[in-house]
Order: structure tokens, then sequence, then C-alpha cells
DNA sequence: CGAATTTCAGAAGAACTGAAATTG
DNA sequence: CCAATTTCAGTTATTCTGAAATTC
């Protein structure tokens, strides 16, 4: 009986999609943490301020800030807590439902996730990919994205 | 000349190599982070398995685990007495410098990591993309981390 | 003695869980 | 009354910082 393991060989057997992108993952987390830290934010604020600014209007509820970034709503009113205090975002009352909130950037928050994001450009630009080589690494990341988005099939 | 600003307009207006690369490695570390679970470990602590898997003669020097996984010698220490503590690795002195100490997975981790990679592998069948393209994905992948690890031109 | 490697002690910060409060 | 949304309280687990110990 053979078939218990699936990869009895110790060196590289497959192409390793995992592997290949946790390493992605490690190494960019320590690029655009150096980046954010240079602009006085943690990565995971700054995702939280991305949020945001890239939503209609503007403007994110908790909860839907919770989904995207995969953290749960107690942690979150911490950490919004902590946003608001340094002046990055404010809170302000749905009027149309009272049970929500309303998160939106403040001018200096604004302006903050935009600097973050123009040197996020200039690190893109001094990788010195081609741009047609950029747009096609975008898009197949894009693509890999968009397959592990999609619901995993009951 | 349009060469100026980065983005000025509301809509997306560049491909987005950050934004690309930073939605992946949300629903990775999601997913990831949801199988390793199911095995009872945390995705953290299984990078620390991996990296000694697939470190020469599968030993490796917690100041190595740390460079790779970009921690603390001080963190390190306490991440390594957990996992040597749950009985998934080992610690043992360097025979040829006593100030060294080589860790090396235990029976039970290295069957614990190679579950995991199991699932790993069945998981990304389950993409169903095809071989071909898993393939060329895993080169862009590739080509991109390479790119980062390339030392920062000084 | 200076450098390298690991560990120890203390602390801080962030996130989670579960329950409470408010409103639809 | 039930559901949805956010917040609160308490806790837990993880990591970091800075210094100490050992050895080259």
């Amino acid at each position: 009986m053979k078939t218990a393991t699936t990869d009895a060989t110790p060196g590289r057997a497959e192409p390793g999609l995992m592997a290949a992108v946790m390493r992605l993952q490690l190494l960019v987390s320590a690029q655009l943490g150096a980046i954010t830290e240079g602009h006085g934010i943690a990565l995971a604020d700054y995702l939280v301020l991305g949020v945001i600014r890239r939503s209609a209007n503007g403007v994110a509820s908790p909860s839907a800030i919770c989904e995207v970034l995969h953290r749960t709503s107690g942690g979150m009113t911490l950490t919004l807590d902590r946003l608001e205090g340094a002046g990055w975002l404010a809170r302000s009352p749905d009027p149309h439902d009272r049970r929500k909130v309303s998160i939106a950037l403040t001018g200096r928050g604004r302006r903050l996730a935009v600097a973050v994001n123009d040197d996020l450009h200039k690190w893109e630009h001094a990788l010195d990919l081609g741009s047609t080589r950029l747009r096609h690494i975008v898009t197949v990341v894009d693509e890999i994205a968009d397959v592990l988005e999609r619901p995993a099939r009951p």
C-alpha cells in the first residue's frame, strides 16, 4: 500500500504554489512593513486605512472592514479606537440605521494613506520591471486572488 | 506631461502591484491558517517547522530561522520552547561550536509538517487550475519573490 | 577582550471570546 | 421578541526589547 504518502521523496517534488506564495508573503510583509513604519504606522493599521479609502464614498462600516481583513468585531473596535485616537479616522452615526457607524478617513488619515501609497508606487518602480511585465504580473496575481476569493466549493 | 502625479483619480488608475499582492496575502493567510489550525497548529508555528524541514539535512539554527522569518532571537527562543514542548522539534548542541544549537524535527513534527503539506497540495488541486497554468503562476510568483529578495540597490 | 549565539526577564501591544447595549 | 451592529470587559497568547550567559 503506497497511497498513504503523497510525497515520499525528500527533495522538492512539485511546483508548490503554497511555498511560493508563502515566500512572497514573507518578503512582501517585511518590505511593506518597513515602508509603513517609516510613516509611523503599522502595516496592519495601514491596511485598515486602505480598506476605508478604497470603499465606496470613502466610507466603511466596522463590520465591513472586519470581513475584508478577517478580523473580529471586538478586536476591530480596539483598532478603530486607536486609529481614531491617532486622528486618522472618525466615526459618525449612520442617519438611516442608528445601529450602524460610518468610518471615514480624516484629512490627516487620507494624507497619510496617500503618502504611504506614493511610497509603495516608488518602490514598485524601483523594482524596475517593465511596465508590460508589471501588468502581466498583476494580472496573474489578481487571477490567483480571484480564484481564492470565490467561495470554497461545497 | 502625465508622469507627475501617481494617482489623482479616485478610481483605480494603475495596476497596483501592492494592492494585488496585499489582497492575495490576506486571502492566502486566511485559508492557510484554516488548514494549519485544522491540524492543531498555528500558521506561524507551521512556518517554523517548514523552515526546519526545508533546511539542509533537516537541521537549522535558531538564528537562521529568525532570518528567514524576520523574527527576533528572543522571540524565537519562546517559540522554540513552545514547539519543543509540543514535541514537534528538539534542540541539540552543536558538537563543533558549543555556542550553537541545532534544531531538528521529531518524528511527530515531521509527520505533522508532511500532513499539513499534503493538505496544502490537496487544496492546490481543488483550485482546479490546469497544471500548465499552475506552473506558469508559480513561475511568476517566484519571479516576484526573486526580485524582492535581491538586496535593495544602494 | 571582542564577537557570535542563544537564552532569560520583563513588558507591551494586539487580538480574541463572550456578553452587553442599542436599534431595527 | 429576534436579528443586526457595535462596543465593553477580561483574558490569552505571542512577540519584542534589552541584558545576561556561554563560548569562540
